[in-house]
DNA sequence: GTCAGCAATGTTATAATATAGCGAGAGTTC
DNA sequence: GAACTCTCGCTATATTATAACATTGCTGAC
């Protein structure tokens, strides 16, 4: 798991949780239990998390889910927007600014596995703008980069 | 599988296996029978091939196949730069233009599955530069657009 | 040519990721 | 409380991928 130094960590996954009650409030859907408690073990740090280490933790609860009680949970926070899934990891990872519909791209540090979500315009454009001139219309974009972050430079 | 009208097919996969021999002779490998057949097989539309589909082709020629095998060739023929591993598809699609190394973009049509590899400079630049300033050293670009193609549009 | 070395492929087993389909429980509405 | 719906449980199975070791067969030195 990567903690980002230097930040109090248990502000994130409240920040998180928080959200997560004003997106259900907004949207008539139900923050429950195991939501809650998956979307707090996504956020235990900011790397990407396996659906089945998420299992596993679940499993730890003696509750032993089974992996549909898990991909439906993801699948439920995906569509709120909490959570989004990494192509190139097979793996989840939560969303900073829930809410607010985006063309995110994701940062991805291959040593210590940080995951940075940011949005550039310029990227979403040009994408877009290259997508156009081959005549595609555009749907979902994915933007992943494998790298170095900061602090493993 | 999906066959872009209005051309031969035959000679887009002639110019794969032909490049294929040109790489294989420039890089001291070898391009043996089962690499062919996978490439070509890889080559058989412009869409994507899953590995348990060249696998079960495989399969058809009484050789029963294991999955060890076709994995290896793709990850062969990656390695070569003749194909490419599609992460949001889990799927894999022959490079029109190999040997020359490049960050390819892939626009893929959710609705006939067509896939066309572009290369935008302006993509892989905005890209290079949103990572930058975040602070993040590019090692992979992985850049997938999911939409429809002139043609499904 | 033949043999040593190494690249390629075969084989067995299993790991890792994901979904279909149906049933039970729990909260809500009327 | 009856009907309804959303949520969650559960069984089974599909799909994707790799580890580890055995065998085959090409290639180059001699």
């Amino acid at each position: 798991m990567h903690q980002a130094s230097g930040h109090n960590h248990r502000r994130c996954i409240a920040a998180a949780l928080h959200s997560a009650d004003r997106l259900c409030a907004g949207s008539g859907t139900r923050m429950t239990a195991l939501r809650r408690k998956v979307l707090a073990y996504v956020w235990r740090g900011h790397d990407a998390v396996k659906a089945y280490d998420i299992l596993a933790r679940l499993g730890g609860d003696a509750h032993l889910a089974k992996p549909p009680t898990v991909y439906r949970t993801l699948q439920f926070l995906r569509a709120q927007g909490l959570v989004h899934r990494l192509e190139s990891l097979n793996a989840f990872v939560g969303c900073p600014q829930p809410g607010k519909p985006h063309e995110g791209q994701f940062l991805i540090c291959s040593r210590c596995g940080l995951v940075r979500e940011i949005h550039e315009p310029a990227i979403a454009d040009a994408v877009a703008e290259g997508a156009t001139a081959a005549g595609f219309r555009v749907e979902r974009q994915m933007v992943e980069v494998q790298g170095l972050c900061a602090k493993c430079r």
